[in-house]
DNA sequence: CGATAAATTGAGCCCAATCAAGGCAAGTGG
DNA sequence: CCACTTGCCTTGATTGGGCTCAATTTATCG
């Protein structure tokens, strides 16, 4: 872990934008973008940088959360589990998502790296006072929160009426659509999952993955290489497959 | 909250609070808890009670939602389908929420009234200046959609892990614990959806959801009357079959 | 009471889970 | 350098839970 401690360029000039922000790539689409340059400024000065290595957890089921983070890069999973130690994936956050659960300590969920993951950290008492300041912030938060149910809703249909063909199409959907630019394109990108962690996110066992993306591959859909490199000729295709509109 | 009118607090007959709302259930428990008498009256001037019968569509897929509603009694199912029929049940909204979708003209989903509903409708316009004037009620919102994300990612879990047998009691632990009480206890209610709807909500079919309910009738978790009247002698151990901690 | 919808029950099948074996690549130590 | 391990993925054989199709029973309502 390695902690940025350069918060700013000039200190009495504090209109300016914070150097560690400026060129932070989430800075426009993480809550970031509603801040004075003021604001952004005060909480740059509580943030912290962090590297995470995959299944590194971030915050565990149960635990306190006590701060809340931008994704820099990378993806992360959020993630529940019953007793017995069946897990599910519910949700998959990529950059420039905020995460985090606003007004509750406790979190319902474990959220830890998929792959290398730099996040930008800031504690919950920093956040909670700049949403009391800055109106935009809790309308940022709220528009963010929206937009995960609408993908949890979305994924509830993949989940309970999809067959596993077309949920492993559609799971390879949502990554060719939401890769970050530097990592890969929608046709050709690594995949940020193992097959255990995919199968987590459709509700199937491994093997199960394992031979549907054969039967995609076999069927040209996708094409593969180390198991992890996925070349995708027609996303249309695919979406077909997917069962997606 | 702060309250800015005083005088208008300090009237125990409610003589301020609108005719309409001052016998209204869903006054203190949905958005309109944090309204001042004045944006109250504001409010109940635009606002319209309907009721709703079974199977009433109150908005269809892909369409534009012109209309905010807190629900004052009955239970609203919001689903989505696939293009070639397949449905999912993706949300149960009980008195008091709040139902809309806040800052999205399209809907993403169809919202149809399970049961007798009674509504108090809103057009957009109003609820949005409302919001504008009144920062207390966009945290409202944000809390309502922050309910509902919990909500949906437990049921994700619930789809993609549990067994038939486990999916049947987790609902009927919902249904139980989300029971409106003039209408039953959580020991013994009517169900608000048929099998049909139940099948949809659990990605299931009518003939499984009706034989794992039988199951659960002949090992005397509960009694069926009517097959929609529920008893449930015990509520952990209704808990327990369902997989719940 | 008859008509119609809703729910139950049964038989057989199929998709995905389970159990089991083996491949492949990257490390580790002799 | 090679044997050995380890993690991850694939493939095969078999099983079983839930689906499909079909018949019957039960509730609802005019």
């Amino acid at each position: 872990m390695q902690i940025v401690n350069e918060h700013r360029r000039k200190d009495i000039h504090n209109s300016d934008i914070p150097t560690v922000c400026a060129a932070c790539e989430a800075r426009h689409g993480g809550v970031c973008g509603t801040l004075t340059p003021d604001q952004l400024l005060d909480l740059s000065r509580h943030s912290t940088r962090r590297s995470i290595e995959p299944g590194r957890e971030v915050v565990g089921q149960g635990e306190t959360t006590d701060s809340y983070a931008n994704i820099i890069s990378g993806v992360v999973k959020l993630s529940k589990v019953l007793a017995d130690g069946r897990q599910q994936i519910v949700g998959l956050q990529f950059a420039p998502d905020f995460m985090g659960r606003p007004f509750t300590r406790e979190s319902a969920l474990t959220a830890e790296a998929a792959v290398n993951t730099d996040i930008c950290a800031f504690p919950r008492n920093v956040i909670e006072r700049l949403v009391s300041e800055a109106p935009g912030l809790e309308h940022r938060l709220h528009e963010q929160a929206l937009k995960e149910l609408d993908e949890a809703r979305d994924w509830m249909l993949t989940l309970g009426r999809k067959t596993a063909q077309e949920k492993v199409a559609s799971f390879l959907y949502i990554i060719a659509t939401h890769i970050d630019p530097e990592q890969g394109t929608a046709n050709e990108f690594d995949l940020p999952l193992s097959r255990a962690d995919i199968a987590d996110y459709l509700g199937l066992t491994i093997e199960t993955v394992s031979r549907q993306i054969t039967k995609l591959r076999k069927e040209n859909v996708i094409r593969i290489e180390n198991s992890r490199h996925v070349t995708v000729p027609s996303l249309e295709r695919l979406m077909h497959v997917g069962g997606i509109d």
